[in-house]
RNA sequence: GCCCGGGUAGACAAAUCGGCAAAGUCGGCGCUCUUAAAAAGCGCUGCUCGAACGAGCAUUGCGGGUUCGAGUCCCGCCCCGGGUACCA
């Protein structure tokens, strides 16, 4: 017995046999639509997908041991846990390993995934391995493509011609959104602009649900800032002003059409398809030229850089303020977006900063209209830049604006939008910062987009019997502008599904954020190679009740999924609004040196070794243990083997009593006095701390520290009998599974004989959880001055007396009067004195 | 600039509703077991006085306020991290 000791090498593997060859984790779809065959309640419970590249990381340990633990804690709660896994396994990582070594990214990717199965059966994750996919799969893809088809006839898929982010370095275009301060997302080289005709989704049609519906979800409150943030939904109004010359109308976009008065400028994005016709004939026509030609030339970067000095060129021209009717003069100038609005701007420099610094550099002039509140007698004629536009309230009032003087700025708004709107020359108008989702992708390894050109027929989108349109192998994947997928000939010429004559397939990809806004759905109904999936199965599923993920997809990912659902659901293909009902975004684990992991700073920790050293159940428990499991974390290699140490001791237990006898019991005994009361009443403690530190507050630090209080507790009772030691135990085991399941499995098996995850959650015994006496602080002033025992529950008269009557609170009262007491029950006394 | 986080012992952290600040882990010191070491177990670990029991004092980035009582609430700042920005 002496040199018998915890081993993890021999208890991890033994227990892993037992899930997988039970399949324990596995949950099946036959009890949905039979009422009664499976009365547990759902829970579905997703980690984000790993990118399969290389082994799994130390992120990937805290992202999947989180989700195992609240997988854990809802089955035994009494759940149906759906809690799946699979891989995002197009990408460019493996194209370009691809390029420079000639091996095919399946091959890569292949491998990949086979590292990170091993990794999480090592690590015990309780995965239900039944619903297993990967998005390079073409059994997965062919749906995908289906869904590229029902949004295309929806009109939710369409190719329009465009000015796009193009990555110079990966040779393809990209969403707005993986333009990272003007560098591409993935490999960081800058972004120049293109003009191209490329595949959208519409997702600019859901903006305002993607806005309003964030208010019905779960998510941390600085993920919802970011997706409204990014949304940017602006309330406004859009106004007409004429160039009479020319016999054009230019609307603009304003929020502030109550200041319409103070516009004294019109200005226009060099990108503005009329720039040039404007200048032409005129004396600035050359000029024109030349700045549009050195605006569209800078760098995305460069030129949107807050600081720079406001430049521009009078295009010649003016166009009408239509509520003044003067002329006032157009300019030209890079400080407009032709992405936002309409591409010109009203310019009101007595209320904008940016229309300020450019009056005040082409010495134009600057009419106040508007009024801070407050002050009366306002200087119309030196009016603060900046000042007037802090807010927009019914104390600011309207100053120089004809019949519309006096109104405060809310009822001006309406006022003005109200008369343009009768003359025809503006409307109530809401702007959008979001743009709709650019999915092509000139990369060969992603999912191919499902559509034929035919000369006759024009975009044909290939017939579901026809899909998947499997991606074919080809010799070079080097990017040449173009999809390396265009070189394939034989593939790329096809007869049109429609009338049969010769046509040629789409060469582009899609964007591999398309695979990874549905899989949450196929998990569902993983193994249906009828269909994408039945809509009853998704539906008793769905919605996601707890994702778990990096921050780093607040934008990206969340949007794209949540965008994907809506389109769903207004095809009639689900019956819901909203993919992830509630959300956790880990943090990130830092290297020792408190720095992000980087190769290049040679400061990653890997996994693999500590699952190796000491064991999967430490590694997993410590990267909980660390901290607060949404904040970041630098890693600590002597925390690691203090959590060890704690697991080792809770075995040391368990095998003791593994030894003694009356082994077939492990309940709370009866009646416990003395060391058994301390030891029970610990365990009850733990298992209300560790169960409300699970219940949506996810303080996995604190409650594993529950646990090794407990631990502690029982090792500092050694005079405990054995049925309090074997309940604390039992206790401590089934408490310290969700974190760390095979030794929480070996121990209970020691102490009891029984399976601890076919066993309920443990309840508190209420009447172990408060004893008959506490300690009453007793406080002169604020300050603790003595304790003394009291009975629980004892009147506030009864403690007042009791403290009262204390050496330390007699010592400070001593000589003063007393003003008064304050008594919290079963807490303490407050004596308050002059 | 704006919007979020965060700042508590030597380190990481806890304090969930305004009620004993510092649970737990690491590190440090001491002890037990041992021929010894390791492992394991126990105790101490803000400051001052004290051998010890104990006594006194201080303390949650800084400055103010509310309160019998503030790490927690309010006002004004400082520092660190993240997100975002000519968005009209």
């Amino acid at each position: 017995m002496a040199d018998r000791r915890y081993d993890p090498k021999q208890i991890e593997p033994k227990w892993q046999a037992v899930w997988a060859d039970e399949h324990t984790w596995e949950v099946s779809n036959e009890a949905i639509g039979h009422p009664g065959a499976d009365p547990r309640a759902k829970s579905y419970v997703l980690e984000m997908l790993p990118y399969p590249s290389g082994e799994p990381h130390i992120g990937h340990l805290k992202n999947y041991a989180l989700g195992d633990a609240i997988a854990h804690f809802q089955r035994r709660l009494g759940r149906r846990v759906l809690h799946p896994m699979g891989y995002d396994a197009f990408g460019l990582p493996a194209e370009n390993h691809a390029i420079s070594t000639g091996v095919h990214p399946r091959r890569s990717t292949d491998e990949s995934i086979a590292a990170f199965q091993q990794a999480f059966r090592s690590w015990g994750i309780s995965i239900d391995w039944s619903r297993e996919l990967a998005t390079h799969e073409p059994s997965y893809y062919r749906w995908t493509q289906w869904i590229f088809v029902r949004l295309f006839e929806r009109g939710l898929a369409y190719r329009k011609e465009a000015a796009v982010n193009w990555c110079p370095h990966d040779a393809t275009v990209l969403a707005n959104e993986q333009v990272i301060d003007g560098h591409c997302e993935r490999c960081g080289a800058a972004v120049e602009v293109r003009q191209l005709e490329q595949w959208f989704f519409r997702i600019t049609d859901y903006a305002d649900r993607l806005l309003d519906d964030l208010d019905t979800i779960e998510w941390p409150a600085h993920v919802k800032a970011m997706q409204r943030n990014w949304i940017g939904r602006s309330h406004g109004a859009e106004v007409t002003f004429r160039c009479e010359e020319l016999g054009i109308d230019y609307p603009v976009f304003t929020t502030r059409p109550d200041t319409l008065f103070g516009a004294t400028f019109f200005v226009m994005a060099p990108e503005h398809p009329d720039v040039f016709r404007l200048a032409q004939g005129t004396a600035r026509e050359q000029e024109v030229h030349e700045y549009v030609n050195h605006a569209l030339a800078e760098s995305p970067e460069l030129r949107g850089a807050a600081e720079k000095p406001k430049t521009g060129v009078p295009l010649g021209r003016t166009v009408t303020n239509p509520l003044t009717r003067e002329q006032i003069p157009m300019f030209v100038s890079d400080y407009v977006l032709m992405e936002y609005g309409t591409g010109a701007i009203m310019a009101v420099p007595a209320h904008d900063q940016r229309d300020y610094e450019f009056a005040t550099a082409f010495d134009l002039p600057i009419r106040a209209v508007i009024a801070p509140a407050g002050d009366a007698d306002h200087d119309a004629d030196h009016p603060p830049a900046d000042q007037a536009f802090v807010a927009h309230t019914e104390n600011e009032r309207l100053i120089n604006s004809g019949e519309f003087t006096g109104l405060n700025a809310v009822a001006g708004q309406q006022a003005i939008v109200d008369w343009l709107d009768r003359e025809g020359l503006g409307h109530a108008s809401v702007h959008f910062r979001l743009r709709d989702w650019l999915v092509s992708r000139q990369r060969y390894w992603g999912c191919p987009i499902p559509i034929v050109y035919c000369e006759r027929c024009g975009m044909v989108p290939v017939p579901e019997a026809d899909l998947p349109v499997e991606l074919p192998d080809v010799r070079d994947y080097q990017p040449r502008g173009r999809s390396p997928l265009a070189a394939a000939e034989r593939w790329v010429n096809v007869k049109c599904p429609s009338c049969r004559g010769d046509a040629r397939r789409e060469t582009d990809t899609m964007d591999t954020f398309v695979d990874s806004s549905w899989y949450f759905i196929r998990y569902c109904d993983a193994r249906n190679y009828a269909a994408a999936w039945d809509r009853p199965v998704v539906d008793a599923w769905m919605p996601v009740d707890q994702y778990i993920g990096g921050v780093e997809h607040a934008i990206l990912h969340l949007m794209y999924a949540r965008f994907f659902v809506k389109a769903f659901a207004d095809l009639g293909l689900v019956g819901f609004q909203e993919p992830f009902r509630a959300l956790f975004t880990q943090g990130m684990i830092l290297g020792p040196d408190g720095q992000k992991m980087s190769k290049s700073r040679g400061n990653v920790i890997s996994p693999t070794p500590i699952v190796e050293r000491l064991s999967a159940d430490a590694a997993r428990c410590y990267v909980l243990f660390i901290g607060p499991p949404d904040q970041d974390a630098a890693w600590s290699e002597t925390s690691l083997e203090g959590v060890h140490k704690f697991l080792a001791r809770l075995w040391r237990l368990g095998d003791q009593l593994a030894a003694s006898e009356g082994r077939e019991s492990a309940d709370q005994p009866p009646d416990p006095a003395g060391d058994d009361l301390a030891v029970v009443r610990k365990a009850n403690w733990a298992i209300e701390k560790v169960t409300g530190d699970l219940l949506g507050r996810f303080a996995f630090n604190t409650a594993i520290a529950a646990v090794m209080e407990l631990v502690n507790e029982i090792y500092r009772h050694p005079g405990a009998g054995a049925d309090a030691r074997r309940f604390a135990t039992a206790t401590a085991a089934s408490l310290i599974f969700p974190f760390a399941p095979h030794l929480g499995a070996e121990v209970y098996e020691l102490v009891t004989g029984r399976r601890v995850w076919e066993e309920p959650w443990p309840d508190a015994d209420a009447d172990m959880l408060h004893a008959d006496t506490f300690e009453l602080v007793c406080q002169v002033n604020g300050k603790v001055r003595d304790r003394v025992s009291a009975p629980t529950g004892a009147a506030r008269e009864q403690l007042e007396q009791l403290a009262l009557a204390t050496r330390g609170v007699q010592a400070h009262v001593d000589g003063h009067e007393i003003a008064r007491v304050i008594v919290v029950p079963d807490k303490l006394v407050n004596v308050v004195v002059r």
